[in-house]
Order: C-alpha cells, then sequence, then structure tokens
DNA sequence: AATAGGCCCAACCGCGACGGT
DNA sequence: AACCGTCGCGGTTGGGCCTAT
C-alpha cells in the first residue's frame, strides 16, 4: 500500500497560522469546498501543504466550531463517552457538536483523565473494604492505561456523572434501516467521515445507545447483578434491549457483539450466565 | 523580579483505511 | 492483485502562558 508522501517540505510554511493564511483558506473553501485538500493550497494561493490546510480547517477555522471552555456538561459526556468509545475522539467528537476531536483529546489528556485518575484512587480502596452492593467501582490505572481501546471500565465518576442532563442526541441506530452505509458522526459538526468500519460503528452505537441511553443515574446507581436468574435486569442496563438490537443486526459479527458485552458488562462488574 | 515547572492547545507526524486505476 | 493517491485518525510535540517558589 504505498503512501504518498505528506507534502513537498521545502518551500512550505510550517507552524502557526497567519490571519491572512486563515483569510486565504476561508475564502476558498467558502466559495468552493474542499473536494481536494491536496490541491487546495496551490489553488488558494496557500504556501501549506494540504494536511494542514485540513488540519487547520478541521480544527480551527469551521463556522461551526464553538470556541470557549468547555462545560461541566460536556466533560461529563466526554467521560461518559471515553468510557465507552475508549480514544476514539472522532467518535466522541461527533457527538459533542461544535467541539473537534483535537480540542476533546487535548482537554482529556490535561484535565480530565486527571480528574478521572484522581476519583479512582481512594474508590478503589474503599470498594475493597465494601465490597457489596456492586458498584460501578474503578479498575487499577494500570488497567486504564493500557486498554484505550477497548470499553473502558467504569470508573467512580459518580459526582460529576450524576448531574444533569447531558447534551449529546442519541441518534437512530445505524443499521436500523437496511442501509449498509457508513452513517456514523450524521452529526453535523464534523466533515469527517469515518474510516471505521461498520462493524465498530455498530458496536459503539449499541453501546452507546444502551448505556448511555438508559438514564443518567446508569451512571451513579448501585447497580445489583441477579447471577440466578435469567432476567437480566440489571439496574438501567437492559441487556434485553441489547440482544434486541442484536437481533436487528444480524448481519453484524458475533464475536465483537458478545465480545464487547462481556468485556463491558465485566467492567461494569456485572455477572452474566454462560450462553 | 527571576525562573523553573506545569498547563494548555495548535500543529505536526506517521499510520491505516479506502477508493480508483 | 498490486499499486497509488488521498483522507482521517490518534499520538506526540513545541511553544506560549500561568503559577508557585
Amino acid at each position: 500500500m504505498g503512501r504518498a508522501p505528506c507534502c513537498e517540505k521545502l518551500g512550505l510554511k510550517r507552524g502557526p497560522w497567519s490571519k491572512e493564511e486563515d483569510d486565504l483558506l476561508i475564502n476558498y473553501i467558502n466559495k468552493h469546498g474542499h473536494p481536494n485538500w491536496r490541491a487546495l493550497p496551490k489553488l488558494a494561493g496557500l504556501l501549506r501543504c494540504g494536511k494542514s490546510c485540513r488540519l487547520r480547517w478541521t480544527n480551527y477555522l469551521r463556522p461551526d466550531i464553538k470556541r470557549g471552555n468547555f462545560t461541566p456538561e460536556e466533560e461529563n459526556t466526554i467521560i461518559k463517552l471515553h468510557q465507552v468509545l475508549g480514544n476514539r475522539w472522532s467518535g466522541i467528537a461527533a457527538r459533542l457538536p461544535g467541539r473537534t476531536d483535537n480540542e476533546i483529546k487535548n482537554i482529556w489528556h490535561t484535565r480530565l483523565k486527571k480528574r478521572v485518575d484522581d476519583k479512582s484512587q481512594p474508590q478503589e480502596t474503599q470498594d475493597i473494604q465494601d465490597q457489596q452492593p456492586m458498584e460501578i467501582t474503578s479498575k487499577s490505572e494500570e488497567n486504564f492505561e493500557t486498554h484505550s481501546s477497548e470499553p473502558e471500565n467504569s470508573k467512580d465518576n459518580s459526582e460529576e456523572i450524576s448531574s444533569p442532563k447531558t447534551n449529546f442526541q442519541i441518534q437512530e441506530h445505524p443499521n436500523s434501516s437496511s442501509s449498509t452505509s457508513s452513517s456514523r458522526d450524521s452529526c453535523s459538526n464534523t466533515t469527517a467521515t469515518s474510516t471505521s468500519s461498520l462493524a465498530d460503528e455498530s458496536r459503539d452505537q449499541i453501546m452507546l445507545d444502551n448505556l448511555i441511553e438508559v438514564d443518567d443515574n446508569f451512571w451513579s446507581e448501585v447497580l445489583w447483578a441477579p447471577a440466578e436468574t435469567n432476567d437480566y435486569n440489571v439496574s438501567d442496563l437492559s441487556l434485553s434491549s441489547l440482544e434486541e438490537n442484536y437481533e436487528l443486526n444480524s448481519s453484524l459479527n458475533d464475536y465483537w457483539f458478545w465480545d464487547d458485552l462481556f468485556s463491558t458488562a465485566n467492567e461494569l462488574m456485572l455477572e452474566l450466565p454462560e450462553l
């Protein structure tokens, strides 16, 4: 798989963008759009590589970008979504209108991660003492750090997480229609098209639909795990609805669904009977 | 007042995915 | 099937700003 060099470095400007460059880029895109980033800088009269232009546009110049500090609700949403999506910043950004993946990544690394880690530390020892009933608890920081691609375990963010309604919109499941095309990130805040597989997207959506949509108390409520019953009505986590989703999406791969279902349940310390 | 260290954020880099040829 | 071009993503970096000493 050949890959074109990012750009001809020679003669191309790097570093911070000037007001003039911003104006050139904005004017060009407003007039012509951006069908081809690679060709754009030349056409727009910019001494930048296309990649740099795309980044500047998507992360800074886009008109729909919301500037300013993150609200507590947005921060809580990021924490929630990160528990489900891991470091899939674009996926998180797609559910936070006006925010970019870069911005979210930055705020996670500089503020939220620390906050989550801090909260998890004292709670962890507390949980060992209490043991019951089952609560959403933290695992070791090591696990948290080394499994970023998997749904994160639920940290004890109850204080923040149980806060008022979050502002993301629950979307129709991407596979609930007959469409097989990717409908991830139908939220209009990004021009990015996904490179994730359909299975990944569907999985994310199912996880989000069932983990986040449930209700806000989910994140702070005590969860019971009735191991001996087949009625998996565990708090608000409706496994039956997960299964329904699964039925609706018979084309999806079994492996990822159950694998993720169990890993998520495991992270939430729920007991599931063998299937 | 000086400065060291931390924080924040825009920008860059390298990689994989994907479509076209 | 192999190659090429383009794009988007996540990780990382660099520098300005802020704060504590």
